[in-house]
RNA sequence: AGGGCUAUCGCCAAGCGGUAAGGCACAGCACUUUGACUGCUGCAUUCGCUGGUUCGAAUCCAGCUAGCCCUG
């Protein structure tokens, strides 16, 4: 009997070939977008292609009508909510800068829809990331390098787990953006030329802080003073919730050389101001980590370490502490770390684990 | 209401008679499938105001205005 695998469908290339390449491998495959943010009567914003738009939802079923395979909308606006949003907001108000797309991934994609998608009767669900799922000799699952390191979205699916894994297929992970494209083209799907989206998929128009302030209203911490490392007042800032850790644009001040955001205290609504030297460190601490090629580690283990999404990666060691945290150590100082980013740790081509930034 | 100093792009700041540097900020674009970073491009026909000298002034002179400092 043929596996059934529910593959997510955002409407866009990946994910459309995704369900072909599937297909023509034999699975029996569903195709499921997932509404977890737009309500129909505001779709029309998103018409340049987000991930969740009704544009979005009017794609997917084009290709899934050219694939001749069942497809279903599914509500996950609840979930979404609570695990990306919810956190998104919570995090900026704490001063931290949130990674939107890896709780996405953890809680709404393979949590919620794998859920429902094993309730339906699927053995697997699939998405379109730039990535690959193996199995280890030590019986673990991994995530794995796309083979283009050109395109690889490892970073943000570190913290499944290997429930999660043990169901998931990653068929794009075996290709390049180009030959996507190729395929896409020559299976005759819609969307073959549609455009990479972008800026996070609730969040449209880019502008984090006016959806925070929307979101959380009142309780949105206002203006305060930008200060130095010795405490000097150099300023008003706008607000904590327009600043992360490293930026430079859109401070309106002008010391004559310079300045980046090198803290936010959200205690006292500060927000530190200093020169670029002073955002780069060697200690970088994490704690919700998640081991994934391994069960965990004991002595120090040396990996290469990416501490945002499009980070070049550093090696670094890694130290488990008592409290369960994990220090890394650079061997070369890292610019910009950042509390509520991702550290994600690299064994080769495996994903050995990550955690959050503390 | 005595004396001195200063007034150049949003901020800082070159210029010192020959036809407005630069930095910061800001904007746009590129890069980027989280926020950032980075790169590229743009950004004063005009130098507090009004006159004068000069072939020619932001640069010299006079008056005015504003701010700062010192003395009463």
């Amino acid at each position: 009997m043929k596996k059934k695998v529910v593959v997510g469908m955002s409407g866009g290339v990946d994910s459309s070939v995704a369900a072909y390449l599937l297909k023509e491998q034999g699975y029996d495959v569903i195709g499921v977008t997932m509404q977890i943010w737009q309500d129909e009567t505001e779709e029309q914003k998103s018409a340049e292609g987000g991930c969740c738009g009704l544009s979005a939802v009017d794609d997917a079923r084009r290709v899934a009508e050219k694939l001749d395979i069942p497809y279903y909308v599914m509500n996950f606006k609840d979930e979404f909510k609570r695990h990306v949003i919810d956190y998104f907001v919570a995090e900026y108000l704490k001063g931290h800068t949130p990674n939107p797309c890896i709780a996405c991934n953890r809680y709404v994609k393979w949590e919620a829809l794998l859920k429902r998608s094993l309730d339906i009767g699927a053995d697997f669900i699939a998405t379109g990331h730039y990535a690959r799922v193996d199995r280890l000799p030590n019986g673990r699952f991994a995530i794995r390098n796309s083979v283009t390191a050109k395109k690889d979205q490892t970073y943000a699916l570190y913290n499944l787990t290997q429930e999660q894994l043990a169901h998931t297929l990653m068929p794009v992970g075996e290709y390049g953006k180009d030959e996507i494209r190729q395929i896409a083209a020559g299976a005759g799907l819609p969307v073959a030329n549609k455009p990479d989206s972008q800026e996070i998929c609730f969040v449209p128009d880019d502008d984090y802080a006016g959806f925070i302030d929307r979101e959380a209203g009142a309780s949105v911490p206002g203006p305060g003073n930008f200060v130095d490392a010795d405490g000097r007042v150099l300023g008003r800032h706008k607000g904590i919730t327009h600043y992360t850790i490293g930026q430079r644009k859109g401070l309106e001040i002008a010391m004559g050389r310079r300045l980046f955001v090198t803290a936010i205290r959200p205690k006292t609504n500060e927000v530190v101001l200093g020169d670029n030297e002073e955002v780069f460190t060697d200690k970088v601490l994490c704690h919700r980590v998640n081991f994934m090629s391994v069960p965990d580690i004991d002595g120090p283990v040396r990996v290469l370490a990416k501490i945002r999404y499009n980070h070049s990666g550093e090696y670094c060691i890694l130290e488990k502490q008592k409290d369960g945290k994990v220090l890394c150590t650079f061997e070369k100082p890292v610019r910009a770390s950042t509390p509520g980013q991702a550290a994600v740790f690299y064994d080769g081509e495996y994903v050995l684990g990550g955690g959050t930034i503390l």
